[in-house]
RNA sequence: GGCGGAGUAGCUCAGCCUGGCAGAGCAAGCGGCUCAUAAUCGCUGUGUCGCCGGUUCAAAUCCGGCCUCCGCUACCA
């Protein structure tokens, strides 16, 4: 029997020349929910991130730093990169690194492989090249289109002999592919970007540099190594048994989801797709862009200091807030914009006072009037079926990428159990022995309901999710909370008569002004 | 310059494809309730739909032009 095909989602592998911001970990959480909702509707799941580690900026920032390249490489995965993950609460499944052998060994077996077909050719590279940096510029970045951005003065004409990839062949297949499988590049406007690109025609693509030698060895001549880009998209297949485990390839690649910023939708959506066809490998199903993280209207940037560290916003708010803000906040695929005031409200609306205090006010009255003793199942069309509606939207909005509409219809949800506690006022209904029976009912009622939120939010917010399941007594009937199937959450009435319901710590605990004012200090601080 | 995206309530945005009384959340105001985290529930106001013109019985929506902001325009990642 064949093992069943992972759902494969990927996040770029980031590169570490520099530090995380809160772009990064956004891409990240957006691959750890769509992991964590897939493992949840009970598929097997390979959810891969990683670093990517070659190239020449990496030399610069290491000698800058006084340390090797590797050195320095180790040190920004150990001390930013996996401290991040940890940060937001993320779930890989593997971490890449360019630098490991399984990956580097790969790369050089693939353009060896490339090679071998004719898919490669020496040719001379001719661009901009300033002496005194001693590198080749581009184009787009001189100054006046003629000087080195660095110096200040003209730029040479420079030759190098490189291998290049015939990139340009494959103009037709890529365009064709694009006709028939409109969901390979998303969202839409995304997608209209890449086709108007390639109609425009493609130049083979450069592939090996011999300026510096901070990358995988080109097999067949050392004096190169191999551009980045193409050592670094191959992690995608490395990272899975490509050409080592063939079992483990065959039931992972090909990648159902490449998660990217927009800025490498090209690389993602032309160059690796093409790389794929000439290996005669499958390509991936989607590469989905998501776009910008705006702050005060810009895109973020370290030298106007709105290059914010997710760890800043992860101290304040804590790690599920930031999961669920981000998600909830953004539509996913278009530019959005973060603000530590717009966090704050919906942190406090949303979290705290609706969600949170839901939680906190079933559980004191389950206490108070039924002493922790869940009452018996019964059923309560006014909120089943809004239930059963709200978790066909949410799993049919996130299996879409479509968090925000995911979480819309969740917290609509919220909503309304808590205008049926309140309608229902069992606070009044306690006071009446003869109502004993509706008090039950609308208790149950509640319950439920928070049973099914406990299992629909646990992808994005993993730790309130556990205190509510734990709150809810539910484990010792349901068993563990990661394994409830969102297929089943909207089914009334799993919740068992009897569960020992408790009061638990504050789910979302309100934030004082005054430290969201320090938090925003901090953030001008070197 | 070329290609693409955006401009709608104080704020963030949906609606536009397929024309039919301008919407949601937040914020603000009023009322209710007391289980709950000063919380929850209900009610209430707000608009040159960027500008000009066209088509139409009817335009935020379709067409033409213009203004503003943003992105891409490839081998830095």
């Amino acid at each position: 029997m064949v093992a069943q095909k992972a759902f494969y989602v990927t996040t770029p592998i980031y590169y570490v020349n520099d530090v995380p911001h809160i772009g990064h970990a956004y891409t990240t959480v957006a691959g750890d929910v769509l992991a964590r909702w897939h493992r949840q509707r009970g598929e097997r799941v390979h959810f891969l991130t990683g670093t990517d580690e070659h190239g020449e900026k990496i030399l610069t920032a290491a000698a800058a730093h006084g340390m090797t390249p590797q050195q320095w490489c180790d040190h920004m995965v150990e001390t930013a990169w996996l401290p991040m993950l940890a940060a937001i609460d993320v779930a890989n499944d593997d971490f890449i690194r360019t630098t490991e052998p399984r990956h580097t060994e790969r790369v050089q077996e693939f353009l060896q492989l490339l090679y071998d077909k004719g898919e490669v050719y020496k040719g001379t590279y001719t661009g901009p090249y300033c002496v005194a940096c001693e590198e080749f510029k581009l184009p787009s970045e001189l100054v006046d289109g003629v000087d080195c951005p660095v110096h200040g003065r003209p730029v040479n004409e420079l030759s190098e002999d490189n291998y290049f990839f015939r990139l340009s062949a494959y103009t037709p297949r890529l365009l064709e592919h694009y006709a028939r499988h409109p969901e390979f590049v998303q969202p839409e406007s995304a997608r209209n970007e890449v086709v108007r690109f390639v109609e425009g025609g493609l130049q083979d693509l450069s592939l090996s540099r011999s300026t510096f030698d901070w990358g995988v060895q080109v097999p067949w001549d050392p004096s190169h190594v191999v551009y980045v880009w193409i050592d670094a998209l191959q992690n995608y297949i490395t990272a899975v048994g490509w050409n080592t485990d063939p079992e483990q390839f065959e039931r992972t690649w090909p990648a159902d989801v490449h998660l990217v910023g927009k800025d490498i939708l090209r690389f993602h959506a032309v160059i690796w797709p093409t790389m794929l066809m000439a290996a005669g490998l499958a390509l991936p199903r989607t590469v989905f862009a998501n776009g910008w993280l705006l702050v005060g209207g810009e895109k973020m940037s370290k030298t106007k200091l709105t290059g914010i560290p997710p760890q800043q916003v992860v101290d304040h708010f804590g790690s599920d807030a930031y999961r669920y803000y981000f998600l909830r906040e953004l539509s996913y695929g278009q530019d959005g914009s973060f603000s530590w005031e717009s966090m704050a409200a919906r942190y406090t609306s949303e979290l705290a006072n609706d969600f949170g205090n839901l939680v906190s006010r079933l559980a004191a009255m389950v206490v108070r009037y039924r002493g922790g003793r869940l009452p018996a199942p019964v059923d309560e069309p006014r909120l089943s079926e809004q239930l059963a509606a709200t978790a066909r939207v949410a799993d049919e909005r996130m299996r879409a990428l479509d968090f925000q509409g995911g979480l819309d219809a969740v917290f609509a949800f919220v909503k309304a159990v808590n205008g049926y506690v309140t309608e229902q006022q069992p606070w009044v209904l306690a006071k009446d022995p003869d109502r004993a029976r509706d008090l039950d009912r609308v208790l149950y009622a509640a319950a439920d309901s928070l049973r099914a939120l406990a299992v629909l939010l646990n992808p994005v917010m993993p730790k309130a999710s556990g205190k509510l399941w734990a709150s809810l007594g539910a484990e010792e009937h349901l068993g563990p909370l990661a394994g409830q199937l969102v297929q089943d959450a909207g089914d009334w009435g799993r919740l068992p008569a009897g569960a020992t319901v408790t009061k638990t710590e504050v789910l979302f605990p309100r934030l004082e002004d005054s430290r969201l004012e320090d938090s925003r200090l901090d953030d001008s601080s070197p």
